[in-house]
DNA sequence: TATTGTTATACTCTATAACTATA
DNA sequence: TATAGTTATAGAGTATAACAATA
């Protein structure tokens, strides 16, 4: 009752009490679902996380992109050609090497769409949390990675 | 105060209040995490988690772990073969074309520095998460599992 | 034919090293 | 020299299609 294996019910999953198990299993499910809602944008999760981060802080650079949102600045490289391929990304010259990134008019659109996408995400998730312990579950993930990164 | 970002003021970021943001990266700095105390053992988090399943299951085929883990079986080749290759784990034929798979006495032993790797993973997860809280947070990742994947 | 296992392949995410360009 | 960006590469996780072997 305890154990969500249910067919073979002679087998024992140990794995069943950890919560690091539950943590990997859950995560790949419900980023597969939100993948599913993104595929019609024709973006996957990577490129709509750095359009919705982008679409908030028009004329970012990628650098700035890789700080917040812990990305190492070579994995952000082919997500950005991918945006511009589309053209809904701008590209122009900043201080040194530094590159700002703005979003087209297209661009715009698109953030709208994902952006929704990303809501009706959330709202479904939140149909599994009850409200009163939404906050509650964010700080505790919070609190859960700033430890695991100084282990 | 709410937004996880430290540096770079001026810089928003709009994926700090989403769930599914925090599972991703919370998941990935806790994985690592347990990468890490692996790796002295010699396996990856996929090698040591079919091996706590073997240990618990001795005499299981390929498909019970495949169907018990949600893996496609496919993927489980490589972990199999490594595990074999490291003399941990014994096939022997089964019913059709099954194989039963159980561990060496090698198996055994790697088996129980696993278990001792993953229960001190689970405690330092422990540390962030009030100990009367842990069901609650195991029941609601087993919900939002089941949940993501029937949406 | 249905089940089991295997091979090949592809996509995504993450990480590091080595390189280039600019102040 | 320090910072920013790029390329190449590697490892791990996931997924599907196609195939082989056995009851």
């Amino acid at each position: 009752m305890s154990n969500s294996l249910s067919p073979s019910p002679e087998l024992v999953d140990p794995l069943d009490p950890l919560i690091g198990y539950h943590l990997r299993r859950t995560t790949v499910a419900v980023t597969a679902a939100l993948a599913d809602l993104l595929h019609p944008l024709g973006i996957n999760v990577g490129e709509a996380t750095l359009l919705l981060f982008l679409g908030a802080n028009q004329g970012c650079t990628q650098s700035d992109i890789g700080r917040a949102l812990r990305a190492q600045p070579a994995n952000l490289v082919p997500l950005i050609n991918k945006l511009a391929l589309l053209g809904v990304l701008d590209k122009q010259p900043g201080k040194g090497r530094a590159i700002t990134l703005s979003l087209t008019t297209d661009g715009e659109r698109l953030h709208a769409s994902v952006s929704e996408a990303f809501e009706r995400h959330e709202s479904r998730i939140g149909r599994s949390i009850p409200a009163e312990r939404r906050d509650e579950v964010l700080a505790l993930l919070r609190q859960l990675c700033r430890d695991a990164c100084h282990p």
